[in-house]
DNA sequence: CTCTCCCT
C-alpha cells in the first residue's frame, strides 16, 4: 500500500480524529481513500475494541472495497475485514472493519440506536448524496449528539463540497488529498446547430473511430436513444468492422456481461450505455468517452404520488466523472457533444436524491426512530415539505400512523420489513390473510427488475404472467423469463418471507394477487370508464390509460402496480385484475355509502343516486327518485370548480364584463375591488352563482341563466356605478356611433376603430376621467389594421399623410381629406355621405 | 418513447 496520494494525509486524518469526533475528507478518485483510510485508522487508540463501519452506495463497491482491504492484510474476507450487503454477509466475531451498503446502517440504527461496539462510521462517496446516505448521516449526527459523544464520523467526498458538510457537523475540520488518474483530453462540440442526440452521437462515434484508436464508451440518456444509435451505426459503411454493445440495467445479465468483457482478436468495441457505466460498472479497455451531456432521471411528483422520468442535462460533476472513465489505465480522450461555452449552463452538482425522491420509507423510518418532523434532525438538505406531506398521507392510508401522526403497531411491524411501506403493508396484511408467501412473491416482483424477457411478448402489462412464472402454468403460455432475475426474485421473496416469519409455499391461490396488490396501492384501484376501452378512473382521483389492444384494457377493475407519466392521465406499465369482492374484502373500512347527485352527460339532467365508493371509484350506484335540490346545487358548484367557467358556456358579454372589471381594478388601483378572474370567480361561486340555482334541475337551465346580469348584481350598485362612469363598455365616436372598448389586456384598454370615424378629433379618446388614453387600433374602411397609436394628434400630423396616399389608391370611393382635423368624421363612402346630407 | 441504485 505504498505510493498512493492518500498516504501523505493519513497521519493528519488520524491525528485530527483524536480530538475531533467529526471530520471531512475531500479526495478525488484514485487517491486510495476507500482502502487506505479504514486500515490506517484501525490502529487508533481511541477506537479501542470498537469496530469501524464504512458505508458504500452500491453492493458491488462494498464487496470490492472489503476484498481489496483483506488482500492488503493478507487475510481472507470475514477476518479483520468483512462486509454486509443485502442477502449476503462475510463477517465474524474478529471483524474490525465492516463495509456495508447504506441501507444496512439504517437497519443497524433502528435495532440499536447507540451503535454499541462501533467507534467510527465512515461515509464513502458522500458526494453522490444518496437518500440513504443523507438519512444515515442525519441519524448518526443525532446519535453522536444525544447518546454517544465518543462516536466518530468521517465523511469522505470526491468533490469540493466539503465545507457545507463541515458546517453541518459543527465546523468539523476538512482535510484535502490529491487524486491520481491519467490525463484525459477533452474535446468539445462545435457551436453550430445540432440535430438530435442519436444523430449527433452516431456522427461523433464515426468521427472518433477515424481519428483515434481504442474502444469507445458512449453515454446516452436511455434505452430509446441507445437503440436508435445502434441502428444508425449499423447502417453506416465506415462502422462495419466494430462490435456495438448496448448496456443498460434492464438488459439481460448475459448481454450486460458481454458489453463489459474485452473483445477478442483486436477488434474495436463501441459500448452504448446509460449512466449505469458512470459508477456501477467498469468496462474493459476503454480509451475514448463520448458524452451526450444528458441523462434520464426520476422525479417524484408529490401531487400525484408518481415518479416520472425526465431527460435532463448532466451536472459538471457527472460530466467529469464520465470523462474520468477514459483515464483509468492510460491517458484517454473525451468527446463532449456540447460546445465549451455551454459549460456555464450545467449545474455544478446533481440535485441530492432527497429532493427528488419518494420519501415514504424515510418518513416511516424517522417516525419509528421517534422523530415527529424533519426539523428535529440536522440535514445536509432538508426533505421537501410537499414530499413529506404526501408521505404522511400515504402512511395514514396504509394504517402505519394514526390521526395524530404517531406510528401505530402496524406501522412498527411495517418498518421492520426491508421494503417500501406500500409493500410492507401488503406483506403484513397478506400474512394475516394466510397469503404471506404470495405477498412476498408480489413484493419481490415489484421491487426487482422485470423478469419477463424483452420480445417474448411485446408489451405484457399483466402482473399475473410474472406470478405464473412461479407456478406450473408458466410452461403452457410460452413467455420467456430471464433465469438470473427469476432466481433473484425468488431469493428476495425468501428474504421477505424470513423477515415476515412465513414459509415459502407452492400451493398459493393466484386469485388473491389483485386483492393483495390493492393493499399496496389503495389509491391506484382503477375502474374501467364507460364506453372507453383502456381508460380507467383511479381510486386516488386521477385517470390512467392502457393500450386499447391490451387484454386487460376491458376488464372492469384493475390495480395499477406500475404507472408513470405526468398530467391528469397516467400511462399504465403494469397492472393486475382485481374483483369487486376482493376490493370489498380488503378495503371494507374505506368504502363509504352516500347520497349524491350526478349530471347525466347525455340527457343533461341531474340525477339522484345512492353510491357505494372506494375513494373515487364507484362500486355501485342506485337511482334515487327525487334528488335533493341542495345536493344538485352543490354538484353544480363542484362541476364548475372541476371543469372551469367554460362549462357554463358564457357569452361574449359575460367575458367582456369580466375583462372590464379586472381592468378597472388594475388601472384605478382599487383595493376594495372584486376578483373577476376565472380563479377568483370560481372561489366566490357560493356568493354569486349559488343564489340563482334554487330551481335549476337541468344542465340546459343552468346554461340559460343570464350570467352577465348575475355578475352585475354581484358587483353591487356602488361599484357598478364607478365602473360605468370610468370604465365604460362602449365609447362614443365623433360620428355619433359607439364602439366597444377591448379590455382583454388589463393594463392597456384598446379601441378598434375605422380611421375615418375619427376625422376632426384631435385628442386621443380616453377613459377614467381622461386619465387613461385608449390604445387606438386604426382600421381601413374594410376593417384591416393600419396603425396602432396612443397619440392621435401625432398621428394626424405625421403618419396620416402616408397612410392617406396608400388608402386613396385602395379605397377611391372613400373620403380622404388633406386636413383630417377639420374634416367630417364618417363611416360611409363619399356617395353615401352626400346622400345623407341631402 | 421506462433512469439507476438500495433495505437486519
Amino acid at each position: 500500500m505504498t505510493g498512493l496520494p492518500i498516504d501523505s494525509v493519513l497521519p493528519q486524518i488520524a491525528q485530527k480524529l483524536v480530538e475531533n469526533t467529526s471530520l471531512v475528507l475531500q479526495a478525488p478518485p484514485g487517491a486510495g481513500k476507500t482502502t487506505g483510510v479504514p486500515l490506517h485508522l484501525l490502529q487508533s487508540d481511541w477506537l479501542g475494541d470498537n469496530k469501524i463501519i464504512m458505508l458504500e452506495p452500491r453492493r458491488l463497491a462494498a464487496r470490492a472495497a472489503a476484498t481489496r482491504m483483506a488482500e492488503l492484510l493478507g487475510e481472507d474476507l470475514g477476518e479483520t475485514v468483512g462486509y454486509r450487503i443485502r442477502l449476503e454477509k462475510k463477517v465474524s466475531a474478529r471483524t474490525r472493519v465492516e463495509v456495508v451498503t447504506e441501507g444496512i446502517l439504517t437497519r443497524m440504527l433502528q435495532n440499536d440506536p447507540e451503535l454499541s461496539g462501533v467507534g467510527l462510521v465512515i461515509f464513502d462517496e458522500f458526494h453522490e448524496r444518496s437518500l440513504q446516505a443523507d438519512l444515515g448521516l442525519a441519524l448518526c449526527l443525532e446519535v453522536q449528539a444525544a447518546l454517544r459523544d465518543d462516536l466518530r464520523i468521517l465523511v469522505m467526498s470526491a468533490t469540493l463540497d466539503g465545507q457545507a458538510v463541515s458546517r453541518l457537523m459543527d465546523d468539523a475540520p476538512v482535510i484535502t488529498s490529491e487524486g491520481r488518474s491519467f490525463p484525459v483530453e477533452i474535446k468539445y462540440g462545435k457551436e453550430t446547430e445540432r440535430r438530435n442526440i442519436p444523430f449527433d452521437m452516431a456522427d461523433k462515434i464515426e468521427e472518433a473511430l477515424a481519428e483515434e484508436g481504442g474502444s469507445i464508451l458512449a453515454f446516452l440518456p436511455g434505452v430509446g436513444e441507445i437503440k436508435r444509435v445502434e441502428n444508425l451505426l449499423l447502417s453506416k459503411k465506415t462502422t462495419t468492422d466494430i462490435e456495438v454493445y448496448p448496456l443498460y440495467g434492464d438488459l439481460p445479465m448475459a448481454k450486460q456481461r458481454k458489453a463489459i468483457e474485452p473483445v477478442g482478436d483486436g477488434r474495436r468495441k463501441v459500448v452504448l450505455a446509460t449512466s449505469i457505466a458512470e459508477t456501477s460498472l467498469t468496462i474493459d479497455g476503454i480509451r475514448i468517452i463520448i458524452d451526450c451531456g444528458f441523462r434520464r432521471s426520476p422525479r417524484f411528483d408529490p401531487s400525484s404520488g408518481l415518479t416520472r422520468l425526465e431527460t435532463i442535462r448532466v451536472s459538471r460533476a457527472s460530466a467529469d466523472q464520465r470523462a474520468g472513465r477514459a483515464g483509468r489505465l492510460e491517458p484517454g480522450i473525451c468527446y463532449r457533444l456540447w460546445p465549451e461555452s455551454q459549460n456555464g449552463a450545467l449545474a455544478l452538482q446533481d440535485r441530492p436524491e432527497i429532493q427528488e425522491a419518494d420519501l415514504c420509507s424515510l418518513v416511516l423510518e424517522l417516525l419509528n426512530w421517534g422523530a415527529t418532523g424533519p426539523e428535529e434532525l440536522s440535514w445536509c438538505t432538508v426533505p421537501p415539505k410537499s414530499s413529506w406531506k404526501q408521505a404522511i398521507e400515504l402512511l395514514r392510508s396504509l394504517g402505519a400512523i394514526d390521526q395524530s401522526d404517531h406510528i401505530t403497531d402496524h406501522g412498527k411491524n411495517m418498518s421492520r420489513l426491508p421494503v417500501h411501506p406500500r409493500l410492507a403493508h401488503m406483506l403484513v396484511r397478506g400474512r394475516e390473510e394466510n397469503a404471506g408467501w404470495l405477498a412476498c412473491l408480489i413484493a419481490a416482483l415489484l421491487t426487482e427488475r422485470d423478469i419477463l424477457q424483452e420480445g417474448s411478448a411485446k408489451t405484457q402489462t399483466n402482473l399475473l404472467v410474472r406470478i405464473d412464472a412461479f407456478t406450473s402454468k408458466s410452461k403452457e403460455r410460452g413467455f420467456k423469463f430471464d433465469s438470473y432475475r427469476l432466481k433473484q426474485v425468488k431469493r428476495t421473496a425468501e428474504q421477505y418471507a424470513r423477515a415476515l416469519g412465513v414459509r415459502p409455499d407452492t400451493t398459493f391461490n393466484t386469485e388473491h394477487v389483485g386483492g393483495l396488490a390493492s393493499l399496496a396501492y389503495p389509491d391506484r384501484i382503477g375502474k374501467l370508464r364507460k364506453n372507453a376501452v383502456g381508460r380507467f378512473k383511479l381510486s386516488g382521483g386521477k385517470g390512467a390509460e392502457l393500450d386499447e389492444l391490451d387484454p386487460l384494457a376491458s376488464r372492469p377493475y384493475l390495480v395499477m402496480t406500475n404507472i408513470g407519466g405526468a398530467g391528469a392521465s397516467a400511462r399504465v406499465y403494469q397492472a393486475i385484475e382485481v374483483s369487486e369482492s376482493q376490493i370489498r374484502k380488503f378495503h371494507a373500512e374505506s368504502i363509504v355509502l352516500e347520497d349524491r347527485v350526478r349530471l347525466d352527460d347525455l340527457k343533461g339532467v341531474f340525477l339522484g343516486e345512492e353510491v357505494e365508493r372506494c375513494g373515487e371509484v364507484i362500486l355501485k350506484a342506485t337511482r334515487v327518485k327525487e334528488p335533493d335540490q341542495e345536493a344538485i346545487k352543490q354538484e353544480i358548484l363542484t362541476l364548475v370548480r372541476g371543469r372551469g367557467l367554460t362549462i357554463l358556456e358564457p357569452d361574449a358579454d359575460f367575458e367582456h364584463l369580466c375583462h372590464r372589471v379586472i381592468s378597472a381594478g388594475a388601472l384605478a388601483q382599487k383595493t376594495d375591488w372584486l376578483d373577476f378572474s376565472e380563479a377568483g370567480l370560481i372561489s366566490s361561486l357560493e356568493s354569486w352563482l349559488l343564489p340563482y340555482l334554487d330551481s335549476v334541475t337541468t344542465f340546459k337551465a343552468l346554461q340559460a341563466l343570464d350570467f352577465k346580469s348575475i355578475l352585475l348584481s354581484f358587483l353591487g350598485w356602488d361599484k357598478r356605478q364607478f365602473l360605468d362612469e370610468n370604465f365604460p363598455s362602449r365609447i362614443e365616436l365623433p360620428t355619433g356611433n359607439t364602439a366597444r372598448i377591448n379590455y382583454v389586456d388589463p393594463k392597456l384598454p384598446i379601441l378598434e376603430v375605422r380611421l375615418q370615424e375619427l376625422f376632426g378629433l384631435s385628442v386621443t379618446p380616453s377613459i377614467f376621467g381622461g386619465r387613461i388614453p385608449l390604445r387606438l387600433h386604426l382600421l381601413s374602411p374594410a376593417r384591416r389594421p393600419l396603425q396602432v397609436t396612443s397619440d392621435l394628434a401625432g398621428f394626424w400630423a405625421n403618419t396620416y399623410h402616408e397612410v392617406k396616399k396608400d388608402m386613396k389608391g385602395r379605397y377611391p370611393r372613400h373620403y380622404w381629406p388633406d386636413d383630417p382635423l377639420i374634416a367630417e368624421p364618417t363611416s360611409k363612402t363619399k356617395k353615401n355621405m352626400n346622400k345623407a346630407r341631402r
